[in-house]
DNA sequence: CCGATTTGCCTAAAGGCTTTAGGCAAACTA
DNA sequence: TAGTTTGCCTAAAGCCTTTAGGCAAATCGG
């Protein structure tokens, strides 16, 4: 009985399309088994259970976002490099929402986190040596951005600027002039 | 033999309680079913799957939160009411992780999502009545709130600003700061 | 080139969750 | 109080996860 040539790696790549496919939350073994033509049991010499599949995808898919993430902001200043880092982001759910629904995932290694999420806060951080900022604005900043870009994409993707007017590309683009506004303009503290 | 009682709203509210508990994605009707010391079958005749129970809590967590929400901006403006807002979410979501969670359950009922949606939007919109602000300029600014508050509270809520200085409290009320100063001084379109 | 070992996929089986069908007894209703 | 409705039950089927143990294909040492 011929092999199929079962990985780690190939069953998370498989996996990941597969999300995109089909949703993040309906990756299962099973369904994987299927695709590959073989039974359960036997991605369990590969996998050690479900729940490792799915951080395995997580891990890949903040890895190719911090890789697109990386290449678009390289030469890049001020609100060019903030629009490029943007519109990563946003193309990557749209082009893939399976993979983007897995970066929300959970992960329990704490030290997974830290080596993905380190990656793109740096990223961020990146962009903001085209403005004028200094810790500990620098990291409010970074923070600020990140849960933009990160609330933005998910509530278009969850349908939550239902198809009403004006058109969500437009509100991206001038959510984008905003934040280049308020970068250039960072208020001090109220207190 | 006694009767439980049970109902789809006591399911639902059961439920909410349990996905504070255990998170979201682990109630299932066999946990509902355990916590009401009643055999799985039984709640089939309240509840017509597992999905309309997950749908259920997620309106409930909905309404709370617009609930919260309406009373927080009532009698105030400008930062204050942004302020106040921004802080209903934020809080709900650590009071409630479960029942936030499920507030991103993607609805079907394109109804449903309207209903809630929209009453979220209108609060958001409330707010913005003390600052200067005319369509669709409003209706971007409704969008860019939404996505900030919601992009934030997840992040935190999933451990991306993972213990690290500077606190994330501060981040928030810089952030605020930030929000204000931005819809007082709206950016018109570069183009 | 061949026997020994490792490795990969298989069968088997147990346990959990979902969902449907059909039954009996408690709770309304007249 | 008799009849009807309603609520929870037992039973059973289907799918998913996970573990244990087996056989054959691939690899390696002589």
């Amino acid at each position: 009985m011929a092999r199929a040539g079962l990985s780690a790696e190939r069953l998370t790549r498989a996996g990941a399309e597969l999300a995109d496919e089909v949703g993040f939350d309906q990756v299962t073994v099973s369904a994987l088994a299927r695709r590959f033509d073989v039974k359960v049991a036997s991605l369990y010499s590969h996998l050690k259970n479900s729940h490792e599949l799915k951080t395995r995808i997580t891990l890949l898919a903040l890895e190719e976002l911090a890789d697109r993430a990386s290449d678009a902001v390289a030469g890049r200043a001020g609100k060019d490099a903030l629009t490029a880092l943007a519109n990563v982001y946003r193309d990557y759910a749209r082009e893939h929402p399976g993979r983007y629904a897995a970066t929300q995932f959970r992960l329990d290694t704490k030290t997974a986190v830290a080596v993905a999420g380190v990656r793109h806060a740096q990223l961020t951080r990146a962009i903001l040596r085209g403005y004028d900022l200094t810790e500990p604005d620098q990291t409010h900043a970074v923070r600020l951005l990140g849960s933009v870009f990160h609330g933005y994409v998910s509530l278009e993707l969850g349908g939550g600027f239902s198809h009403s007017a004006p058109d969500t590309q437009e509100t991206w683009e001038r959510a984008l002039d905003a934040l280049d506004a308020l970068l250039r303009n960072w208020p001090s503290p109220t207190s």
